[in-house]
DNA sequence: TATGAATGAGTATTCATTCAT
DNA sequence: GATGAATGAATACTCATTCAT
């Protein structure tokens, strides 16, 4: 785990769905692990329509009084879930896309190494599934999903990229970026979709399709250079 | 883990989200429309949380017992809605990507013909980015929108990707075919969501990510092939 | 019961405690007058605090659904009740006061009897004191009834008085008009404070202050013409 | 009909809104003050309803445990904070109409410095109105407060109007009591209910109000002791 | 005595759908 | 077929009070 500090979730401001509170000694720590928990089964079994607070409280062994204690609202319960997964997805790519381990040579192999990591969490945690459907079916926390997402972006993928496709302006690396970062998610989910297990080919199709993608910009990019060169 | 309610896709001509009955006389289709024009609308106005059953019935000037008429329930209300936009797409695609038209030599130019018209549907249009939303918002209609989304890529995309990328199996082919329009859907909405304009940039990089990925698949195969000649 | 057209309920113009649609149908009507008649038992037998929206249903017989077709909320409920008991104090009032009936010489007799009138409304029917305690309860419809009391004082008060007292100023007669309503409202309340059975001497009393104030007033205008006179 | 509520009397000094031990260590004296102060404060600035316990704690600066440590429950708080402005009544009352400063020549001038005194309370002090409307909004409190004008009414005004009223039973000194205190509280609050500034028109017309009840009960036993003089 | 985290019963309101007319 | 009044299960959230520390 690399440190992160850049990615702590000053991401949202949004109050209104976040934690009231910070658990601080154990015992509270672990009831907000427990809810969390309990959300994201019974997102993963009943569906998001079904999850109610109550229901979540109930499954978490805790009371409802004290959900609300530590949430303002089921959103908030939905937008920590989320962040829990952000983050796992955020350290990720801070370490292998940070200037730390950066080799240029191998600009491809990491790439792949990182849609390899982001692949076995979505084939091993059926949660994070779960969250991603639930961050599609909650508009309240479409926002606090972008606002990390523009995070991720500007911190972390406009930086690797700007060593890896040298000579763009930061406009053009932020689309490369945005690009990137929404084709990987959604073909990961994609992957995802079809029975038990996941779709291999797509996630070798998508590191196909981002090596491409790159590769012509660095390519692109290297004869403008030559042209002018002339 | 349990199974995911997505994934169930047994149910696919799932009669609860197909239109009861389709109105063969005038004043029966004319009252079709009012009803999917006013949701389209409220869709737009309200926001998805927004649109009740009895709100779409009293914009569309059609008693609620009507609506029940024609459809079983709300969701299927959504899946005729996006029904007709998915046919505007498909009319699209069928129409550029189909046999009659195709003109090998110029298959980059008729993708970026494509991109553009499509990008000018979801500039112009903005029921077309709410019924997107919709659908994203409503679990129920996934399904429906996957079995779509199945009938292009198998029907017009592979075919055509056939044709420009040959020497593949099936099975490359529909990933590949997925891999483009999953993401040009993907990024065609990213294009509209700052703000009241269209990101043009956004528009573009779609473009450039298509051209490159299908080059670099036909390369890859060439060189295969030649490979295999000697 | 006298026309009363200048009382109609456009008192209040707060739409929030509004009924939602005035029933025409015997059988809603109905509806409307067992919800009603439920609220105020309940009130009495349970006080204020005790009615909630589903045991007034209950208790009506009518489903909570029905109950929130005709009333936005709770608060259109006691409004509701409220407006029944200001319509049989307003009809007693115009009638009495009214300048049909008007006779100069006994305007002392006729203030006696409408408090007589009034306080036997009191007595006869708790419901009268319940709706008065409930409005006192509820800060929501205070507003409404002080518009209803201004509707009172200004359309019949006044100009009951401006026959009696001759020589006042609009201004005057408003401040008489509305230390006469108040002071009987809350005396008349009073008088059913203690135990089961009315305080006939505090309604006497009602009558003794009323008599003198008016009475005062009078003498001190003459007083004051005739000085003047000189 | 049932009993009402309002009615049973039967626990008058209940001590489910008393105060749960007096202070007597200065810190805690001051910490019952400054829960006073928040909660005649919230009272002001939020509106009865918006007034809960954990609220007056947070601002009073004092854990919500201590809070319960001096008071029972919400209502005694309130029950305090009204016991407050009812010592400052009592206090003008007792010293204006007490034996040791009556004057029987001046009762009028007497009644209107009172008058004018408890006119300054209710205008200067906001926090007297919004304590005036908090026990009428607390059925709880009313018979807190019944209890204290019957009080006032038997210690201070029946005494006071013994003396200017010579020649009545007990039974008419306490109903003219009561109806001189009810009125001027009444007409007070009801000077302060438009806008911001006092409503001077109608102190004066309380105070023409008295005078003229007074003057009368005066006379009409004058006369009548004159005729059976006779 | 002091604290403040924990509790959970309680409630107004909604809205998709039906079915008597 | 057409209507729209009627239905009632369902649910997020509050807040006065307690009691373990």
């Amino acid at each position: 785990m690399s440190k992160k500090q850049t990615l702590q979730l000053h991401s949202s401001d949004d109050a209104s769905i976040q934690p009231r509170r910070v658990p601080m000694q154990a015992r509270s720590r672990e009831r907000v692990e427990r809810i969390l928990d309990a959300a994201a089964q019974l997102l993963n079994e009943e569906g998001y329509n079904a999850v109610k607070t109550n229901t979540i409280a109930k499954r978490a062994g805790v009371p409802i009084g004290s959900v609300y204690q530590f949430f303002p609202n089921r959103y908030a319960i939905f937008n920590a879930l989320a962040s829990r997964y952000q983050t796992r997805i955020a350290d990720v790519l801070e370490t292998h896309f940070g200037p730390e381990n950066f080799n240029h040579e191998k600009w491809k192999e990491t790439l792949a190494d990182v849609i390899d990591i982001l692949a076995t969490m979505w084939r091993d945690d059926w949660d994070f599934h779960s969250v991603w459907l639930a961050i599609q079916n909650t508009t309240e926390l479409q926002e606090a999903d972008q606002l990390f997402r523009q995070e991720i972006i500007d911190t972390i993928l406009v930086e690797f990229l700007r060593r890896i496709v040298p000579g763009c302006d930061d406009r053009q690396l932020e689309t490369m970026a945005c690009v990137i970062y929404e084709t990987s998610n959604l073909l990961l989910a994609n992957s995802m979709r079809n029975g038990e297990k996941q779709d291999e080919l797509l996630v070798d199709e998508l590191k196909f399709l981002l090596h491409s993608y790159i590769t012509s910009h660095i390519t692109s990019i290297t004869n403008l250079t030559d042209e002018s060169d002339y």
